[in-house]
DNA sequence: TTCGAAAATGTCACCGGTGTCAATCCTAAT
DNA sequence: ATTAGGATTGACACCGGTGACATTTTCGAA
């Protein structure tokens, strides 16, 4: 294939003179070689680069001929400084279960791929005074694009009011909206723990005890009002000895789970708020001597790996927490689109029946 | 405290007029009204930035004093810029360990944190042909300062020469060197899989069986070659039948193990080269009927989080991955310091004892 | 006191894009 | 043919720093 013949149009930029048969010197183009060859403007590559619908539909073909020749690739640094508004996707998280945080990563790299964009990872640790500052100051230096903000840091209401001052976009992945309003990704936590509730009552239990989470996570709520809501269609109710923190973590799931055993009438079941605790729940189970499902019943909420990896497996309620992640950043990058952004996803949880729950035992 | 009176130096750039008492806005000054708030041109402002030592000490106090003052942070994306050379840190892994990977992350923003350097998680599929071509196009996009190669990403020699080539930095993180020479956290695969061999004879085991990862890792031979080790030198050896690649991945340690477990002489302890073939490995014993460790003991890898959740209790051999990714990403940024940069760091691995082994049963 | 080299500091272009607004090109209506 | 008004395109400054090199200080030695 030829190039033109004017003489002037030739190389990119730098006068790298390279020896015989270099290898195209793909990608370190600039627009301003593009804007040479193409006989145009830098401007007007400017704005075929950012899709703009203001250029002739012949030029837009001709720029893009010459940008797939020349391999060019705008640089998010010159980008991001022009525009005052970077290229990354900040992931703020603050969540106990690493599990959950790799699926959501995940779920934003796959939404990510093919974009301009990079995920940037910003742990937070929501439990010193500082860090909505913290967050603020990342802010203001790397001018994300965006953030994605997984539970607990989606519930921190005065973390969200910073945010809406600030200039960034972001989305939520929690269970409830803030009174601060934003785009979210919802998950009908509330479901999840009513189809727990469901599951234990259909196989006959009476006797049912629950793990929860931090009373400070709206999560917490939404699932066990689920399933003390299931309970009820069945005329249970969930006794208040036989409901205690575990933390949503896993030595708390054992401490929880060794409580709930201590006391004159162990329960038959247990639903624990997520499957950490579930897994600490079998290890004081079976240190006190019980078996699984034979005596005690568990079932716990996420499907993070381990539910699988236990014996016997977990029976739990799963949130497709990849689908999430990539849902959350997709939503994210409409804004990008000029799409007409949706302002929220739900998403529904759905009961995974493994071998970890059982019909009660005749006595 | 007052500011200077003179009129001009009033303040920072952009003229925007805000109405009385507002909050001081700290944060968005940039160079220029530093130097000019110092009297010094930007230049000598940069050279403070970036601690040149070529600055007068009193010089460097007023300055400084002006930066704290306003709150000044110097904008990465314009450094990048002008330098050619982002403040990211790429971190590229292919892992089919999630705890692994969520470890190295954290060790990494340990030491990433107070620093101007961002995380950013490239994952990458070595299976796919273009990968490194991949790569290559993320570092000439995005110019990250360096890269964090976790295995089995930091066992490929062809990405190593390419990255060698390419304008980058980077800290492999690996059992053994290449044979292209790089910088590089080192862990004493051998010594672990010799710790793990010794543990079990010294309880008493003869009859042992070993599963694997594949043969394309470089630690899988390193392990099992530290393991043999050990047994020979209490006269044992691992008989063929008794290895059986499991893939580092839970499924391929079910059944691997199943695979040990139906022979005509079943072994009666285990060694699994990570924790993940070890769970499997806990769920075919399970299955097939044995008890851990009363029939089998078994002996993981890596000590991820898992293994202190089974039950019982996986004894595994510790690699500190934490501290690894932390020393990785400090190494990587000692060439920022200047600081004469050290070559290769080597972590030895521990072994854990917990509930899963214990002497054979008398027969 | 004078001079020269080292130490400090400044100048100015440039990194590779985008925003603003002016200039030019078209097309349909007059 | 002429012209108004929208469609295209371009000119140019600027985003906030750094590199290369010039200029000015500073200070001990002559």
């Amino acid at each position: 294939m030829k190039h033109e013949a004017d003489p002037e149009d030739a190389e990119p930029s730098s006068s790298t003179q390279v020896a015989g048969g270099e290898a195209i010197l793909r990608g370190k183009a600039t627009i301003n070689d593009v804007a040479r060859l193409a006989k145009v403007s830098k401007k007007t590559v400017s704005r075929v680069i950012n899709e703009s619908p203001f250029v002739k539909q012949k030029t837009r073909d001709a720029i893009k001929a010459v940008i797939a020749e020349l391999g060019f690739t705008p640089d998010p640094q010159a980008r991001a400084l022009a525009r005052r508004k970077s290229f990354l996707v900040g992931l703020v998280y603050d969540n106990p279960s690493p599990q959950y945080v790799v699926n959501i990563q995940r779920g934003i790299l796959d939404a990510l791929e093919g974009t301009d964009f990079q995920l940037v990872l910003h742990p937070c640790d929501r439990s010193k005074p500082d860090h909505v500052a913290r967050i603020q100051s990342f802010i203001q230096q790397h001018k994300p694009f965006g953030l994605i903000l997984p539970p607990s840091v989606s519930e921190d209401e005065p973390l969200a009011l910073a945010l809406n001052e600030a200039d960034v976009d972001y989305v939520r992945i929690a269970s409830v909206e803030l009174d601060t309003p934003s785009r979210m990704i919802r998950t009908l936590d509330g479901d999840g723990g009513a189809a727990a509730g469901r599951h234990l009552a259909d196989l006959g239990h009476r006797h049912i005890a629950h793990i929860h989470g931090p009373l400070s996570f709206r999560s917490t709520h939404e699932r066990r009002a689920g399933f003390e809501r299931a309970l009820a269609e069945t005329g249970l109710v969930l006794r208040p000895e036989m409901a205690v923190e575990g933390g949503y973590t896993f030595e708390g799931g054992v401490v929880a789970a060794e409580h709930l055993l201590a006391q004159p009438n162990p329960p038959q079941a247990i639903f624990a708020g997520n499957d950490e605790m579930a897994t600490g729940a079998y290890v004081a189970v079976r240190r006190a001597g019980f078996r699984i499902p034979e005596d005690i019943s568990i079932v716990g909420f996420d499907d993070t790996p381990i539910a699988g990896r236990l014996w016997p497996a977990l029976t739990t309620v799963r949130l497709p927490i990849r689908e999430m992640g990539s849902a959350a950043a997709t939503l994210l990058l409409q804004t990008a689109d000029g799409m007409t952004a949706k302002k929220l996803i739900t998403f529904s949880p759905e009961i995974i029946v493994r071998g970890s729950t059982a019909a009660p035992e005749a006595p």
